[in-house]
Parts: structure tokens; sequence; C-alpha cells
DNA sequence: CATGAATGAGCTTTCATTCAT
DNA sequence: AATGAATGAAAGCTCATTCAT
């Protein structure tokens, strides 16, 4: 009991990081994420343990407690680490500034496929562990989806405009092509006789055939 | 859970006195398998007791094992009923006795995504909850969805064969193809603004746009 | 975890209860407080574990939980099973209907001198264990307890018109008096030369001195 | 907590570096004694964390053991502390030489009164967190108490003797006019309308009045 | 077949205490 | 003396499963 008869609010460990240096702390922490990360993938988040966890670490079971303050938030721990990026980082990327629409979602479109294609059990994970997630998390998290449906919907209606596309509904489509991006994550099993250079191009074909008029 | 998958026979009760007619045996089995999908789905399986499937089918919890012989059971009949269909149901609907290629695949692709999209729910959990079935029945599942992969790689081929489709890799754009198909289930979320009608128009399009060329 | 995150409501079982004969499950219950407040009352609260309560009450340790919903909980039902008849149960003696506030004050003090000497270990406690009730409940108990010096408030003051009673300030008056109550259970352990009766007799007058001029 | 009250020696620091002065370990210890005292008295001794105390003296957790040796030993210095001066320190004040028994009790009780009233919170916190106390260390605190009540029972015998007083059993009114000292600490939630004064006079006048014949 | 109490292993989390530096 | 990370033994509680009736 932190303070009788309290409601504790989830998101960061609750004991040491105060004192000490504070970049050891996170690099524990990380680390922390990262393995149980792999295990949540391996057998699912409810049927992870602490103490699998701890064995996986090699940080003791009660030390744990030192870097996180709950098994649920380590996974939103992992959640935030592996949900950052997309948006801000095709922004850095200067995607925006491209100026020709067919350059512009090839671009992006490459890019995020290749991210995806890494992270792609991480991602697999989300979709299943979504659940789990306080309410408040869940909704981060997919509002991060939906601003990237956004992100795309908006090159996809320039495009549009610019006579270089041609789709029923860019809102639609960007639906589409955003879920289409998990493709690997999910369907793996099935497609290992790719090498990653080979999904990669398929995958991009496929993808902008359905929104560039006569594409390959 | 003891030890994950353990020596157990998954699909049949073990203590049910074997008097009795089986039939209302069956019933009350699928009765279990139906509620118990419903709490599943909502609340996800590891959330979900065997005091809760009690309460919702208003079947006492000792005499819930006279029907199942474990929690993981529930799960492995669960995916028995609804992944059975597919194929067989699309093979039955004479969609193989169509001889044009385009009409063959719009008509499969459109009893699919009806039928997926009734059953989005299911095939939600089944994305989350394969990670707890036991290898033997994981691989059955799995072989399941390559058979309706397999399908429509046939299907494709044959069109390519007829020079009416045009994809680079059919196995890959079957596959694709497939994965489309749960666009619904998966991100329903974020397509809500979309009538069922509205939808089944634009998932068509946009999934046939990839394999047929100068479609719509 | 009842409903995912939510915030529990203690004071009562969880599971069981609703089902089931509740005369039972009370009279379980009730055997579980009185066990649980005998180790409470020799070890404390807090260095009391549900084990201890298993193995006193040679309940198992899981089955507990269909009767209680948690520690906390026993300690709060043991104090309302304790703490309920004081003022109620005083008017139900027909205390209020005594004219004579010499033979009133006398005998609603000799009555609860009784029962607050006979449940000693239980009061004792209770003023240990307070800390650890939740505040709602805690507020429940000082309300009760404030209506015991209202009660006896009333009668000195009466006491006072009629000429009977001399006390500087009845509110404080009262406060000593119902403080006084709790002597033996407080030190009982320097008053153990005296009898049951002895005590009481000793209890009274001293007591009373305080209030009527010229008492014994 | 392994057993209760295993094999220890409390009241003294185990590991302490024998070199070192003395002087600054107690003043430490006295320091650390105090500060949890306090966190004892708001908190309850079980709800206190020896990383409270840790904060709250600003020594190191680990530092900590250098100067006490286990967490009931703060406790049990923490009852030495606050115990010790009672009679002692009503000696040294003179009371047993004041001739005049009326004015011996009342110095004695005012003396005492005051005393009490100001560390309430102690005595409150050493009401409820006895029962933690080593037996050895408990038998020391009730020994304490007790010599307190002899010490008013002489007094007030002599009074008797000297025909000022008139109880009808002079130890049995020491135990009550002991226990009365402590009516503040116990019940302040309900006196807190009277100021310190009121309230020291109204207490004094009303145990007097028990003893005193014609008292006020 | 039906009941619901009983079982006990196992879960997350806390915390007094120790120890390498 | 001082640090703070590490340790591991409980603690409270849950829940799939069994069993006497």
């Amino acid at each position: 009991m932190n303070d009788q008869h309290s409601i504790k609010a989830p998101g960061a460990a609750q004991t040491l990081p105060e004192t000490g240096n504070p970049e050891a702390v996170n690099k524990r922490q990380s680390q922390i994420v990262k393995k149980a990360s792999r295990l949540f993938i391996k057998k699912g988040y409810a049927q992870t343990t602490m103490r699998d966890i701890s064995k996986a670490t090699g940080i003791n079971l009660g030390n744990l407690y030192n870097y996180i303050s709950s098994k649920e938030d380590i996974l939103c721990l992992a959640f935030e680490t592996y949900h950052d990026p997309a948006v801000a980082w095709l922004e850095r990327k200067g995607v925006l500034d491209i100026e020709d629409p067919k350059e512009q979602l090839q671009t992006a479109l490459h890019q995020i496929l290749i991210m995806t294609h890494d992270v792609m059990n991480d991602i697999l994970m989300m979709y299943r562990e979504t659940r789990v997630l306080p309410p408040k998390f869940l909704k981060i998290v997919l509002k991060k989806e939906s601003d990237l449906v956004d992100f795309f919907e908006k090159i996809i209606t320039r495009g549009m405009e610019k006579k270089v596309f041609r789709v029923r509904d860019p809102f639609f489509a960007a639906n589409m092509l955003v879920f289409q991006l998990s493709l690997y994550p999910l369907r793996s099993w099935n497609l290992k006789r790719y090498t990653r250079d080979e999904f990669l191009a398929l995958a991009e074909e496929t993808i902008l055939k359905a929104i560039i008029p006569d594409y390959a």
C-alpha cells in the first residue's frame, strides 16, 4: 500500500529513480521492457509471469520493482517504446516536403514498410495485448494509429487533386494502406518463403496498385 | 496453468459419464462454447474465469466439467466452430464451378467478405488468443487459413493464365487478399463511419484493384 | 481483478453468497470474524496473516474468500459486530423511561459496564486497529461512540436541571464517563486482583462520584 | 517477520564498527527514533516502512542499519525515550516533599496532565503498538506504568490516613486516575472544542472529585 | 446429472535486511 | 561511514479444478 486507501497511477517506477543516476535506471528499465516484450510476444502477456521476466532479465524479482511499478507498467512502456516513431519519424525524414505525390507516397510507404517489417513481432503483440491496457493508454495508442491514417489520407487526397491517384474514398484507402502494413507481422508464418527484400517489393507494389492507376 | 500444453486431449470432455444421450451433451457443449466465446471476445481469454462462464451459461461451475474438460478445451472448440466453414462453404456455394475468373473471384470475395464482416468479433478474438492454443491445435488452425490462401491462389493463377488478372506473384496476392479480409474486424474502431454496405463495396473494389487491371 | 481497471468497495463477500442458503454463509462468516478477532487481539491486525486465519478457522485459504472479500473486510465486520449494540441496546432496556435521573444514570452505567467488561478484548483491539479502517468505516465507528456520549450527556443535563447532578460541563463529563468505561479493557493487566463484581462496584462508584454530589 | 520475537538483543545496534565516537552515534540514533516515532504515530508501525524512515531522516537506507539493528529496535527505543520521565520526573519536581496531601495530589496531577497532553500522540501510539513489542520489553513498559500507579496510590493512601481523601480502594483509585490521564490522547477527536487550558481545568476537577470530598 | 464448497498452486507485489563498492 | 542495488521470504488474493453429497 503506497498510501492508505489511495489509487495508483501507472506509468513510472515507484521507489528508486528519484536518487541515483537516472540514466542507469532508464537503461535498466528499457532492458526489462525489451526482454519482457520478447516474452509477451512468445507466450502472451497473461501467460508471462513476473518470475519469467525476472529469470529472463537476470534481475531479482524484488529488484525488478525498483525499475518498473507493475507488470502492466511494463506493457505500457513497451507500447510507448515501439509506437512512438511512426508519424513524427516520417516527418523528420522530410516526407512532407516531397512535391511529387507519387514519389511522396512511395517514399513514405517504403520507409514505414521497412520499419514495420523489422518490429513485426512487437506489432503482433500489440494487436493481441491491446485489451490489457488501461483505457487512457489505449486511447493514446489508437490516437497514434489514427494519426498515421490521417497522414496517409492527406497524401492521397493531394494526389487525387493532382489527378495522379485514383481511389473512391481517400480515408478508406488510407485505412486499408495502414492495415496492409501489418501483413508481414500478422502473416509471417505463411510468408517465410520470401526474402525480406522480395517481400518489401511485393508489398509495395500491391499496395500502390490500389491507389495509383496503371502502376507497375 | 501448470505447464503450458501438457498431456491432455483437447476437444473432448474427460469424465463424461458415457451413458446418457450424446446429442444433449453436444448441445450443452456448443451452448457453453458460444457463451464462452462471447466472453473471450469481450474480456480476453485470460481475463475470463470459469466462474464467468458458469454465470453466463447458467450451468453450475462443477457441472461445466461434465461437458468440457478444461478451460483451454473451450477455446479449442471455439476455434473449431468458427473456423470450419470457409473453404468448404465456398465450394458448396459452387464458386469453383464459375467459368469466368473475374466473376469467380468477385463472387468468392463478396461471399467471404460478408461472412467475415458478420463474425468480425470472433475473428478478432482468434487473432488474439491464438497464442494460448496447444501447438497441435494451432497447426490445424493455420492449415485452414493456408487452405483459404491456396483456394484464392488457384483462382488467381487461373485468371492469370486467362490474361484476365495481372499480379507479379499469385501466392503473395492471395495472402494479401486473405489478409485484407480482416480489415474490418481489426480496424472497426476507425471505420464506424461506413455502413455495412458501403464498407463491403469499398473493400471489394480496393482488393480487386490490385489484381484486375483497369478494374472500376 | 474483478472488473478491469475498477475500484473495490469493501463490506461484503464477492462470489458465493448470491447462491446457496445465506444463513450458512452468514454463520461461516461470523465464525471467521470471531476467530480472526481473537488473532487480531492477540497479535495485532497487521501481524495476523490470512494464512493464520485459515489455520485458526480450519477453512482453506482460498475458500475463506468465499465468505469475506478481503482481510480488511474481516476487520470491518468485527467492528460492526461488536460495536452495534450500545445506544440502541440501552434504549431497548427502557433506560430512557426511568424518571429519576440518579437511578437512570446508575442503571445505564451499570448495564454498559457489564457489557464493556465482557467484551474487553475486542474493545482493546478496536482502540488499536482503528487506524486500519477505511475512512468511511472509521466515521461510522466514531459516530457510534459520539452517540453514546450524547446519550449520557442528555441524562446528565436532565439531572443537572433537576439539581440532582453537579458537573461543570455535561458534555465533558459524558466524555469522561464513556472513556472510563474502557478502564478494564485497557488496564486489565493491572486490575486482575479484583473479581468481576468487585471491579464493577468500584468502577461504578468512582465514576458516579464525579457527577453526583455526596454519592456514597 | 520470521517468527515473532526471535533471538535478538533490542536496544543496541549490532554491526556498529566499535570505533568512532559513540556520542555522534547516539545523537544519530535518537534523531532516527524521533523521526520514526512521528511516522509510527501518523501511519502506524506496520504501515511505516524502513524506506519511509530513511526518507524522513535523510539517512540512507543501508546506513540506517549502522545505527539501529532492526525496525523493531526503533520502536523499543521510542518506548524507552518517551516513557522514561514520568515518576522520576515527578520526584525531581519535589512532589514527594509536599506536606499537604491535597496540594501534593493536585500538583502531581497538574504536572502530569500537562505532560500527557503534550505528548498525547506518542501515548496514542504506545497504546496501539504495544502488541509489537518483544515480551521482555513489554514487561518493562508495564512496570513503568505500574510504578506510576504506585506513586499515586501512596499519595492517596497518605491522604486517606490524614482524612483528607475518601476513596474505597486507593489502588483502584490510583489506577483510575492514571487511566484518566489518557483521556485526551485517546479521545481528542471528540474534545477539540476545548482549549488546552479549558481541558486541563476540567480534567483536573473531574479527576479530583472522585478522590477529594466536597472538591470544587 | 447437479451442486457449490473445498483445494492448493501460483500470481503480483512489498519490504526488512544485506552487501559490494 | 555511506551508498543504493540486490535479495528472498512472505504477504494478500485468484482461480482452474475436484469431490462429497
